[in-house]
RNA sequence: GGUCCCAUCGUCUAGUGGUCAGGACGCUGGCCUCUCACGCCGGAAACAGGGGUUCAACUCCCCUUGGGACUACCA
């Protein structure tokens, strides 16, 4: 490999379900390598194993893909419609007596490798068929014949070199019986005839480097540079599942996390920049390398991505912070049709909201007619006493000339002043009578945003709901 | 069982033989304040254990322990 060669990494998932954490990482780390060194990123999809593949989870990790803005070079390929080239390299290997048929039954072979593993020995194939010369045969699978002495060393860019002995690997299937290779072979064709020059790659693939560069050699290939990132794994440190709650990357998208915030988060699982924890997308493919990668396996923490996505959620412009929420709104079956309203909403909240459902669900307010009262708040706020200062309070704002926040301040001020109060004793009972809880953005900033008219309504239904239910 | 990998606060991590072991999330005390947040200031919190090597180990080596991955005609 020549020092001039231009970078290409891949991501190479297979379709049989949605992107996941894990997997957005590695394609993220490949993205990252890949930009910072001025290559390429080329995204193949595996889809040789005919039954768990589909087209819905090609079309899902494209999405998650596009929404976390890992955009590919060259691809998507897909693995199934190149496997005429896979068979000509078995056919190669066959040829030059480097691979052989096997006609053992898989049964059969379950069945030996439970005993083995029951008697204690390694359940590893035990070649029954390497001598024995057979031709094809309907059910044949193609084993590759590995060498049972000598060592196999793979120079990791991550955890540095790694020595196996061969004879701990067993000739495993690169064509199975119905025609289709296996993932360690097609692996190894399709990284090289795409001239891969580095490969990363989940910690789960190191105990199958050692086959995979075996086969490289068998082959004739330049063996790839091979990085393997460590897992990330759940709160009880096992590798991260579905039980561990959301691992679907999509699934964030849809609980309110912006791709930026999810890309921030799971760059620093297992990667680092000094003390820095916040990096814009240039910042990271300026300082992205493989050196600062760690060695050791990280928990997935929702805490800190939540406050990634706070950070983000704040950073946003308002504009597209808008746009963002749209769909939250429509799914709580609200209006926001009302653009400079909906604007100014988000504006009201961004700083307190971690998530934009968490948003949707503190402005839910704005947008009705009738707010309901928490009942907790109706009963310490809504009291008889509050109904004379907010009808008064609503007198003084229909007069109110300077309808701005600074008008409202200077009015309310004056007004709790006038009475000899403290600007919470008025303010918390004209929070539960605009919004309906006791916690919300700013007085001021609510009325602006929701309007001199409906403000004035808004109080005379407090007014109305006290003498209903007090008195 | 075998093979391989890993080991600094609860979590993510900085550290590369001599540091009061730093930052971030979370937790927590205070300030700000119309509530809730935001923000600001402070606090508690870690080198798994044992041997070496060295004048000196979080840092290098070995062992133990603990965790993880792989062990398919899945990828």
């Amino acid at each position: 490999m020549s020092e001039k060669q231009k970078i290409r990494t891949r991501f190479a998932p297979s379709p049989t379900g949605y992107l996941h954490i894990g997997g957005a990482r590695t394609a993220l780390f490949n993205w990252l390598f890949a930009r910072h060194k001025g290559g390429r990123f080329i995204l193949r999809i595996e889809d040789t194993d005919q039954l768990r593949s589909t087209e819905e989870s090609t079309r899902a990790i494209l999405d998650a893909m596009t929404w976390l803005g890992l955009n590919w070079d060259e691809g998507p390929f897909f693995q199934s419609q190149r496997v005429d080239i896979h068979r000509r390299m078995v056919k190669k290997l066959l040829e030059e007596g480097k691979a052989y048929y096997c006609t053992c039954a898989p049964e059969e072979l379950e069945d030996k490798r439970k005993r083995a593993l029951a008697e204690g020995r390694k359940p590893k194939y035990d070649g029954t068929c390497r001598e024995r010369k057979l031709t094809k045969t309907a059910h044949a699978a193609v084993r590759f014949q590995c060498p049972d002495t000598g060592t196999t060393i793979v120079h990791d860019l991550i955890k540095g070199a790694i020595s196996f002995n061969n004879d701990e690997l067993d000739d495993l299937i690169i064509e199975r019986a119905d025609g289709f290779p296996t993932y360690n072979f097609a692996v190894v064709v399709d990284d090289a005839l795409m001239e891969i020059t580095h490969v990363i790659r989940g910690d789960d693939h190191v105990n199958n480097t050692p086959r995979q560069t075996l086969l490289y050699q068998a082959l004739g290939y330049p063996v790839p540079r091979f990085a393997h990132v460590p897992m990330i794994l759940g709160a009880d440190k096992t590798r991260l599942s579905k039980r561990h709650g959301a691992t679907s990357v999509m699934a964030y998208k849809e609980m309110g996390y912006l791709p930026e915030a999810l890309v921030n988060y799971l760059v620093r699982l297992g990667w680092s920049h000094g003390d820095q924890e916040i990096f814009s997308l240039k910042e990271l493919i300026e300082y992205f390398c493989l050196e600062a990668v760690g060695k050791s396996a990280a928990v997935f923490n929702q805490e800190k991505l939540l406050w990634l996505n706070q950070h983000y959620i704040k950073q946003c412009p308002e504009d597209r912070l808008v746009e963002e929420m749209m769909p939250f709104w429509k799914n709580l079956g609200l209006d926001p049709s009302d653009r400079k309203l909906a604007r100014n909403v988000a504006i009201d909240l961004k700083e307190r909201a971690r998530t934009l459902q968490e948003l949707a669900d503190a402005s839910v307010f704005y947008f009705q007619d009738e707010i309901a009262y928490a009942p907790e708040a109706a009963e310490k706020f809504l009291t008889a006493e509050a109904a004379g200062h907010l009808r008064a309070i609503a007198d003084g704002i229909s007069a109110l000339t300077d309808y701005s926040k600074e008008g409202i301040e200077v009015f309310l001020r004056s007004f709790a002043g006038q009475r000899g109060m403290k600007l919470k004793f008025i303010a918390q009972p004209l929070r539960v009578a605009l919004t309906g809880r006791t916690a919300s953005p700013g007085i001021d900033d609510i009325m602006v945003t929701m309007g001199k008219d409906r403000v004035i309504r808004r109080i005379a239904k407090a007014v109305e709901h006290i003498t209903r239910h007090r008195a």
